[in-house]
DNA sequence: GTGACATATGAACAACTGCTCATAGATTAG
DNA sequence: CTAATCTATGAGCAGTTGTTCATATGTCAC
C-alpha cells in the first residue's frame, strides 16, 4: 500500500524509497511458474482463427481438412494452430486412416470457451 | 467433412478442389464479431503480468502504486497493461484523492480467472 | 499560486505472432 | 513398389506486443 487506504488521509509521504509488498507471503501473488502457465492458455485462446477452432470442436470431433473449410483458411495454417494448440493442451488428437481428428483437450477447456462467451455477451452496464 | 468419418473407408477421392463446409449455418461457427471480442479478452488474459495483476486484484481492490509492487514493474508499465485491460473491460476503477483504485470488473473475470488455474493445476493425465 | 505525489500517455524499439509457401512425412489403394 | 491424399513442419516476413524513457495530467498540502 502506497498511502494508507482505509482513511483517506493523505499527508505528503517521505520519498518512499522501499516499495512495500502489500503483506509477506500473501494472497493476490501467484507462484511465477503458476503465472506463466495461466498466462500461456490464455494466449493460445487469444486469437479469433483459434477461438473459431475452439468453437468448431465444441460441436463436434473434427480433422483438420475440415476445419481448414471452417474457418476458410489453408490446411497449413490450421495445422500450425492446432500444433500450438495441442502443445498448450487445449486440443486431443486421434488418428483415424490418413486423417488426424482433433477435439477440446478437457471439459475445462469447454469451460472457459463458455465463461468467456457469457462475459463477451453482457450489457456493457455490467452485472456489478 | 473432406471424407466419410463414420465409417472408416478411405477410397481415393477427386480432386476436391471445393472443400465443403461441414454444414451450412452449423453449429460450430461463431459470429466473426464474437470471435473477434472473445479472442480479444482472452488476448488481454494471455500475459504473465497481467495475470499477476488479475491475481492481486482477485485478493482486493488495488491502486497502481501497490500492483506496482506487488508484479515488481515500473509504475508506468503498469499502467499501460491496466489501460488496456480496462479497454478490455476486465476492470474498474475508482479513484479516491490523488490514488486510483483498480477491481476486476465482474465475476466473469474472476470465473475466467478460477476456471483458467483449474485447468493449469490439473494432472497431466487429464481428466478425460 | 508552488511543490510533491500518483497516475497516464506517447514514442521508440527489440521480441514475438500468424500467415504463406515449399517441402516432408504418414497412410492407404492399386 | 508408385500415386494419391491428408497432415505436419521449417523458413521467411509483415504486423503486433510489452517494455522503457520522457513527459503530461490530476490531486492535494501549503
Amino acid at each position: 500500500m502506497s498511502q494508507p487506504h482505509p482513511a483517506p488521509i493523505h499527508p505528503p509521504q517521505p520519498p518512499s524509497v522501499s516499495r512495500r509488498r502489500a503483506r509477506k507471503a500473501d494472497s493476490g501473488t501467484l507462484p511465477a511458474s503458476t503465472a506463466q502457465a495461466l498466462a500461456e492458455t490464455f494466449r493460445v485462446l487469444g486469437d479469433p482463427t483459434r477461438i473459431r477452432l475452439i468453437a468448431a470442436m465444441a460441436a463436434a470431433e473434427r480433422c483438420v481438412g475440415d476445419l481448414a473449410g471452417i474457418v476458410g483458411m489453408s490446411e497449413s495454417a490450421v495445422s500450425h494452430q492446432l500444433r500450438m494448440m495441442r502443445a498448450a493442451r487445449l486440443v486431443r488428437t486421434r488418428r483415424a486412416g490418413r486423417q488426424v481428428f482433433y477435439t477440446l483437450d478437457d471439459g475445462h477447456i469447454l469451460a472457459l470457451y463458455q465463461q468467456g462467451l457469457s462475459h463477451v455477451h453482457e450489457p456493457i452496464g455490467e452485472s456489478r
